[in-house]
DNA sequence: AAACCGTGGGC
DNA sequence: TGCCCAAGGTT
């Protein structure tokens, strides 16, 4: 038979190859992602990139990977230790899980990051995406993995939707149904879906121009309509106890020793606030008192 | 289910 | 400038 004359357009049958495709030459080439990287360094980089934009994560990663190489190195740290070694990559609660994790990992699985996602999601700050993440870029396992870029691609290329929206429990299954058969390709095939959505399919200007399976985008096919949802209110943070826990904890990690109170009083003004902000801070173990009532990172 | 949990860069 | 957003998880 002739071969039809005119470009074949991205049938929905292989939607997954032709992201594989793309991915060869547009994915990005990140540390955590090569043939060299054990489970461990790809746990730590997801729970790292909770969040947080690559460009931060990559420099505290490699530092990280130096001193806790394995989760008993980790283990072995006290949590003042790995607060500080955060630095200031936010939401440092995801420093001290980290660390429970690694404590978890020799406690219960021999040192040894699992390859099951149950396994993965009973961890301490491991949730339904990262445990994915590491079985599958971790163990090479063919697991749906679905982020926050994940989510926007299936909106728009399999719903026609210009948002994601609230998380559906149903976008597992929808990537999924995407994704290549063959169990190293899906692996690469996840990796790629995450890349579309993180470099071509973003959120606030999509450049469809240069997407790969534009021919066949729900959204596009649809004139790419605006969202029709509430928009979605974004988190403030001047003035929150955010912020203030954020300068307790920025005065705490930049002390050598014991802080006396007045010296936390200059974090911030407002001394109920202050107080509040203190006090969760115990209470999340990111903070604790000596006997002599002075604050410190807990030892 | 919705609110909370840091921080900084891009537009 | 102020808003939007970033490889989520927990409560």
């Amino acid at each position: 038979m002739d071969s039809s004359p005119s470009p074949s357009p991205v049938s929905g049958d292989d939607v997954g190859e032709v992201l594989l495709d793309w991915s060869e030459t547009a994915a990005r080439d990140l540390p955590w992602r090569g043939p060299d990287v054990d489970p461990w360094a790809v746990l730590v980089s997801e729970v790292m990139l909770q969040q947080t934009p690559v460009a931060r994560v990559e420099p505290v990663w490699r530092e990280w990977m130096a001193r806790w190489p394995s989760p008993a190195a980790l283990a072995a740290v006290s949590p003042a230790e790995v607060i500080r070694a955060w630095g200031k990559l936010g939401y440092p609660r995801r420093a001290l899980r980290l660390r429970e994790t690694a404590v978890a990992l020799v406690e219960r699985h021999q040192g040894a990051v699992p390859a099951d996602v149950a396994a993965l999601e009973a961890l301490p700050g491991i949730g339904t995406y990262t445990a994915r993440a590491v079985a599958c870029f971790g163990h090479g396992q063919p697991q749906p993995v679905v982020d926050t870029n994940v989510r926007r691609v299936v909106a728009r290329l399999v719903h026609g939707r210009a948002e994601a929206g609230t998380a559906r429990t149903s976008d597992l299954a929808d990537v999924a149904a995407l994704a290549p058969a063959e169990p190293e390709r899906a692996v690469r095939f996840s990796v790629a879906v995450m890349e579309l959505g993180a470099l071509v399919c973003v959120a606030r200007t999509p450049r469809c121009a240069a997407c790969p399976v534009r021919e066949v985008c729900a959204w596009r096919l649809a004139g790419c309509p605006a969202p029709d949802g509430p928009a979605r209110r974004v988190q403030k943070f001047a003035g929150t106890d955010r912020q203030v826990r954020g300068r307790l904890l920025d005065v705490l990690r930049a002390a050598e020793g014991p802080v006396p109170a007045p010296l936390l009083d200059e974090a911030w003004a407002d001394a109920v606030q202050r107080s509040r902000c203190l006090d969760s801070l115990l209470v999340d173990g990111l903070v604790e008192q000596t006997p002599d009532g002075r604050f410190r990172l807990p030892a």
